[in-house]
Formats: C-alpha cells, structure tokens, sequence
DNA sequence: TTTTGAGTTGTTCGA
DNA sequence: GTCGAACAACTCAAA
C-alpha cells in the first residue's frame, strides 16, 4: 500500500507487449508522478474455456526469456514486475487492491478470448472506481480502422492492404522513456517466481536449439532488426523465398510477443530504405506487405473471432479429412519420405521456426496430401513455433487448406519434390536439416526412392531404414484430394 | 441494384 | 527445355 503522502500508483498490465520502445501504456503510465507497478500474468484458467489460448510449449521457453528481460529493462525505470498465476479476470482486481492503485493501463489484443476478459475487467474496474485506459501497441492500424465501402470487414488482402495504405503512413514510433532510478517507487506486492512457473523444458530438455537460435527480449529484436536492415533488406523480394538464403527478418516471434512494434519496424525500414541505394521500393514494399499481411490476420480474427476453430467458408464443413494419426506422427516427426517437407518440420522442432515458404509447403502436405484436418497442423504449429500466434496462425492454414479468406484454390496443390528442386536448388537447407541425405546428389536429393540403388549405397542411403520411403504417392494423393474437394462444391 | 474486374505464394499437360 | 492453357467456379469490392 502506498503511503499517505504518495499518489496512488498506476497498474501497467503487460501481456503481448514485452518492451519499453513504442509501448503507449507504458509512456503514458509514466507521464504522471505516480509509482508504476509492472504486472504480467500467466492465464491458465483451471476451468478451461475462459481467456486467451494457453501458450504452446516453445512460446511458454520464449516467455520465460522475455519476462527475464523485461524485468531487468524495467527495473532501470523503478518499476517493479509482479508475476502471477491465474485468471486475470480475479488477479487484476487482486493486485490493484493490494497496490492501492487508482488506474490500470494496458495495451490491446484482439484474439476472442483475451477480448473477452479485457471488457469484462474493464467494466468491472470502471465499477470500483478504477481508471482504465487501452491502447493500440501491436497493430498498424485497428482492425476496425480500415472498412470497405460498405463500412464490412475485408476478406481480401489486396483491397485490404490497399485501403491501410490510403489511410497513410503508420504512427510515428515512439522511444522508449529515458531511465530514471531516481523515480518514486512502492514495493512489490507479492508475485510468483518466474522459475515457479516451470516454462523451461527440463525433461527432456529440448530448447538447445531454440537457445542457439534466439535471443528473446526487447534487445535481441533490435539486434534482428538491424542485421535485417543492414543485409537482408536488399534481397528481401528476390530472396525470401529461398529458405538457405537467409533473407527474411526472423522478427516474427518478437512480433509475437510485442518486444518490438511495428510501427518502429515500418519506420526503421523505411527509413533504411531512403538512405540506403541497394534497398529499392519494390524490396520495401514487399516487406511492408508481410507486415501487411500480420494486420490482415487479426483483422480478420477481430471480426471473425472463431477464426481458430470454424472453417471461414462453411462449405468446408462437409470436407472428407481422414483420420490418420500414423500420418499426422510422421509429419510431426519429419519422417514422410519427402526431404522438403522433412526439412522444415524437423527445422521447426529443433529451433521453433520454419522458414514462411517451408511452411505452406509442409501445410499443403498435411492437409492435401494426408486430407488430415487443417486444425490437426495448426495444433501442432501452435505448440511447436515461437512465433505461434493466433492472428496469423489459424488465418494462414486456413488459406493453406482453402478454406480461408481469400483462400489458395482448391487445385493448387503444391508438388513436395517440385517445391524443392525450385526454392532450395542446391539442397544446403534441407541437407543441413535431413543429414541422413547430405551425401545424395542433388539430381535425387527430393526424390530418393528413384536414385539407382548404387547411388543410394555411396550416400549411405538404406531407404525404409536410414530414411522412410514416401509415406504416399504424390499423384495418388494429389488425385485423391482432388476428388476430395467435389464434396466443398456447393451444387454437388 | 447490377455489373465488372480481380483475386500471395501452383501443377500438369501438350504443343 | 519452354510456353500457354486448363484447372472451377465463386466471392469480394467498388463503380
């Protein structure tokens, strides 16, 4: 409890923003002379359906670095960070009796769930008194900024993108506060250890490679940020298709989880791109349309909050998905017989990511070639990926699988060999994520059950032992889905 | 209200 | 090896 003389202190309540840069909660938390007491909490709601999705297991390693670091960052401001456990919708309430503080401040997510407890939290607070102020630091715009002529949602992203483009440049980021120790501070309320939480894998361990990989916090997304302005930049259009050329930001787990805004990535990069001969318009826009393409994503999850869970055209509803979980495991596992495919799933488990072509490739495979369910993916992406995120998550296999917003037509079924030979020509990406092939030349490195047996033998190939044969026949499976997608014609 | 042009990322086949 | 057409219709968004 603050003391007498003391103004009451102001809640800053952080969730998908970990970061001092650009954070309107933060700066405005700090604009008065009030005590900021920092608080995040880990919503698991032991009843189940309330609240925003649990995190996924690579998210929940990423959250535990991240808290750790903002923590630290905070504490430069005399800002204390209280860690809890629980409902939000009990725990806000909680903390702000036992803070004494007359205002809450938080900035804005837009996934069903976390929607729901926002509002509900929100009245409730306003009810006892409490001030409450949200704020956008996660979106470009608000999803309900941009309307069609008709003030409806847009389910396409051109005329989406073209429309936020028209509103103008995005705002202006905003630095972070100066650090001031000097600031006046109350003590903690009582939080939770961090380690308590148990959100780094110990048996097994299996974070190595996320910890080669990442560096989570607000420090390591700069560190992204410039080595992608400084190199990557320039070759983004030509290259960022091509998973071994290492040409994309690796920014989206940051994104994720708000150590960095997009409004700082937009200015950074646009900024980079005026001074910068080697970066032309068409490199920049094409960046800008990836960011483009995250504000669409929860844009459409705002207005179509069950994004997640319901095919967005119902006549999926009637698709035949095959209930195959010997498939769904090798899949998982990165053992279909297809290197490509292979590659970006054993990519994912290793470090928490695959690379964004990688990731429709293996998408259309699981959902065409194997006709298991699109949620049976995204499941797995949603435990598997830093980056999970239920915006561009469920919007991205649903356009995989057809059934999204301006969804892939059905017949585009991506050819898993093909897809190879095209975007990692010389093999260095899947050869580095499937060894077991790294000695088979590059005229069968896609398609190994067609090498002649003594090629096999010099690459210490045995197929079935040391590398599965093809889990299924491409032009089988590509025929079969083809068929499959009768069943989603309205007349039929 | 009606019309019109357009819609992230592909594959296969046959000339 | 390269190139264009077919693959299917449907819905969206704006005029």
């Amino acid at each position: 409890m603050a003391s007498s003389d003391t103004p009451a202190p102001t809640l800053l309540w952080f969730r998908n923003d970990l970061r001092l840069d650009d954070n309107p909660a933060l700066r405005t938390a700090l604009e008065t002379p009030a005590p900021v007491v920092a608080l995040f909490v880990l919503e698991e709601d032991e009843q189940g359906a309330a609240g925003p999705r649990p995190l996924g297991g690579a998210a929940r390693w990423w959250l535990h670095r991240s808290l750790t670091a903002l923590a630290a960052d905070l504490e430069r401001h005399a800002i204390p960070l209280v860690l809890r456990r629980g409902r939000a919708e009990d725990i806000v309430p909680e903390v702000v009796g036992e803070t004494g503080a007359a205002r809450v401040v938080w900035n804005r997510r837009y996934d069903g769930g976390g929607i729901a407890v926002d509002s509900a939290l929100k009245s409730r607070l306003k009810a006892d008194g409490i001030a409450v102020d949200s704020f956008n630091g996660s979106l470009l715009l608000e999803p309900w900024e941009v309307k069609t002529g008709a003030g409806e949602p847009y389910k396409v992203f051109t005329p989406f993108w073209r429309a936020a483009r028209a509103a103008g440049d995005p705002a202006p980021p905003r630095d972070a506060p100066s650090a001031n120790p000097e600031r006046l501070r109350v003590s903690a309320p009582p939080g939770e250890a961090l380690d308590d939480w148990d959100l780094l894998p110990t048996k097994p361990d299996w974070a190595g490679g996320l910890r080669d990989t990442w560096t989570p916090g607000e420090a390591g997304a700069r560190d992204r940020l410039e080595a992608f302005l400084d190199d990557r930049l320039a070759r983004y259009a030509g290259e960022r298709d091509l998973p071994g050329a290492e040409a994309t930001s690796m920014l989206s787990p940051h994104l994720r989880f708000g150590e960095i805004s997009p409004r700082r990535i937009w200015a950074a990069a646009a900024h980079r791109a005026a001074d910068d001969d080697r970066i032309s318009d068409r490199q920049l826009s094409k960046f800008q349309a990836e960011l483009g393409w995250r504000e669409f994503s929860n844009h459409l999850l705002f207005h179509f909050p069950d994004l997640g869970r319901e095919n967005f055209q119902p006549k999926f509803d009637a698709f035949p998905w095959r209930d195959d979980p010997d498939g769904l495991r090798a899949w998982q596992k990165g053992q279909t017989g297809y290197p490509f495919v292979d590659a970006g799933l054993r990519e994912l488990w290793a470090t928490g990511y695959m690379h964004n072509r990688v990731r429709m490739v293996v998408a259309s495979f699981l959902v065409k070639h194997l006709m298991i369910d699109w949620r049976a993916g995204e499941a797995w992406f949603w435990d598997t990926l830093v980056d999970a995120d239920p915006a561009n998550n469920t919007a991205s296999w649903q356009w995989v699988a057809g059934s999204g917003a301006d969804a892939a037509p059905y017949f585009r079924i991506f050819n898993p060999t093909t897809q190879g030979e095209k975007f990692d020509p010389e093999g260095d990406y899947t050869r580095r994520w499937v060894p077991e092939l790294a000695d088979l030349p590059k005229k069968y490195l896609y398609k190994p059950q067609e090498a002649p047996r003594e090629i096999l033998e010099r690459a210490g190939i045995r197929l079935g032992e040391t590398y599965p044969r093809p889990i299924v026949d491409h032009s089988r499976a590509r025929q079969r889905a083809l068929d499959a997608f009768q069943t989603t014609k309205t007349a039929a």
